[in-house]
DNA sequence: ATGAAAGCGCTAACAT
DNA sequence: ATGTTAGCGCTTTCAT
């Protein structure tokens, strides 16, 4: 519709293409009077300019692609609010792809984000081993930063939460409110966060003298339907432990679901807790007790990884591996510890 | 880091860039053994395509633009999801932009998306007034739509809610359960969703009988807290209503938040509906008597719309205006209706 | 069925 | 400080 171009607006201020691109992007000094007719010439014609063709000679879009397993899932919400936050700040652009939990869907989106040539791209893989060609072949096109979720591919950075030492977070806490048995729940074990928060919970309860209970690992996805089915399952069960720690909130909501309609007290009977800190996990009943991870300084952290990489000779280099401490928000699903006077 | 052009590809199967480019894009017959030869060498050497160069002679992206208020906010987020799987449909892609409730960043975000060239835009104007500029100004470059909320301008088409008709849901199902009271909590007056939704619950209580309490109508934010907030002055009045109405289903977890901590039983003493059914409404306490909006049919809708307005001569044509009836969501909110039996 | 050539709109050498 | 020229990688007439 639209089809006024720079030469257009050359020819109406009677100079040449080259002065115009100069004026308009100020990437050389240009006489005050030239440029004072450039403007007006532009702003009469109404010029817009062609992205497009900018990206085709400079090799730049402004763009950084971002591949997430689902959108719906209020903890990517966050992080891709903080990574547009972040590149705002910048003038860059977001390209936001949805997985919806598919490795194949995944693979697509990431080809087509280096075919149209963006900066970087940020992925949060849905799969250990099904996204890890992808990616692998991805990163050899373009600058590349895995977060939260990642593959094992040699010579990629990764941010992402200290899942160990936020297992440690949990379990400590609920040691001090005298927990002394727990069950876990989390997805199926084919992505890093779930293998490596089982490995942390197995580590600090054994630590922390707490028993997992029988059939105290439970699997299943990261929803609040699979962990409602989870709690009754463990709710049910003759061996029902003091408390369930859950890989996420959604998980950790579906609990909290099952032990309302199990008619079981929480905190008195059950204590629950979630990770992420997502927005509602304040607003259920009771409030749940959580991590919080630092979305924000995850989205910085993966840009300048991200900008590392693209002004590196060509460097595969090592793999950085940032991990974040989270951030232990106690709510009402847990209990009062003893001692601990009131705030 | 990627530079192998079609050129490249053509030269290691000994043909013309004219004949990979027809092989590739499949826009012309060509030879059996040729065709294969190609694809061969387009193999070997790993040949990715240029989206940019493409984009740039075809003057088509495959690509269609977003922009909505906030990301956070899960109606929109749902809205997203619709949206990238009815454009995932067509092998459509797309470019989400967040405005974070402002006009300017919106305006931003618009302009940058007509120097991008996408194939069309879809937004959900943050104002009423401040963003009608931006937008009329985007309509005349590429096609446009405005979904969910909308400015006046004319000529472009709009999606949404059939908000009177929210109205007389929500209303005739309280009128039905006994309530003789109520008050309205929605988000200041800048934007249409408010505006109508203000006007339909005006309309529907004075024609169902339905008394409007002293200061019944709060205004401020589509956010739980503002509608917390609400709900506490409504209910340190003198004139407490049997129901809270709320524009969206955050404002109404608010409300329920506030009647919790003030320990007003609901539905007991207080009903309380909202508007979107989020997925965080059933998981409230008590779950959420809302509204769904049928999200999926309103994205084909907007694509349809989109691709009549791209194939059009230049139609300005007159703005088409469709709106879709909600659907009533009974849960735990709202009282059960006399002689209605259980299901 | 295939090739040659032009050009999408812009910027970056290279002149002057 | 400004203009001239070439060309980013692709598709598409127009020939053959």
């Amino acid at each position: 519709m639209n089809a006024v171009t720079l030469s257009d607006v050359a020819a109406h201020a009677g100079v040449s293409p080259a002065t115009v691109s100069r004026v308009l992007s100020a990437s050389r000094p240009v006489g005050r009077e030239v440029e004072a007719r450039v403007r007006r010439a532009a702003e009469e014609l109404g010029y817009a300019g062609n992205g497009i063709a900018r990206a085709l000679r400079t090799r730049r879009t402004d763009t950084v692609g971002m591949v997430v397993p689902s959108i719906l899932n209020p903890f990517f919400t966050a992080l891709v609010d903080s990574m547009e936050n972040a590149l705002h700040a910048e003038g860059k652009h977001l390209f936001l792809c949805d997985s919806r939990h598919s490795a194949a869907v995944e693979a697509e989106h990431l080809r087509s984000l280096i075919e149209r040539h963006v900066d970087g791209i940020v992925v949060s893989p849905v799969h250990d081993a099904d996204s890890a060609p992808a990616v692998e072949r991805s990163a050899r096109s373009v600058p590349l930063v895995q977060l939260d979720r990642r593959v094992d591919v040699p010579g990629t950075d990764w941010i992402g939460l200290d899942d160990i030492e936020a297992m440690k977070l949990v379990l400590t806490h609920l040691a001090a409110t005298g927990v002394r048995s727990a069950a876990f729940v989390t997805s199926e074990l084919t992505n890093s966060s779930t293998s490596l928060r089982l490995e942390g919970f197995r580590r600090w309860t054994a630590a922390l003298g707490i028993r997992v209970v029988a059939d105290g690992v439970v699997l299943g996805d990261f929803a609040v339907d699979s962990g409602d089915a989870a709690g009754r399952r463990l709710l049910d069960s003759d061996d029902r432990p003091d408390a369930v720690v859950c890989a996420d909130d959604l998980i950790a909501i579906g609990v909290l679901r099952a032990a309302r309609d199990r008619g079981v007290a929480v905190p008195g009977e059950l204590q629950v807790t979630g990770i992420d800190d997502i927005v509602f996990a304040s607003y259920v009943t009771p409030a749940l007790t959580t991590l919080a991870q630092p979305t924000d300084r995850m989205a910085a952290e993966a840009l300048r990884l991200l900008s590392r990489r693209a002004d590196a000779p060509r460097g595969e280099g090592g793999g950085a591996r940032v991990s974040f401490a989270p951030r232990l928000v106690v709510r009402q699903s847990t209990a009062e510890v003893p001692g601990a006077g009131p705030a």
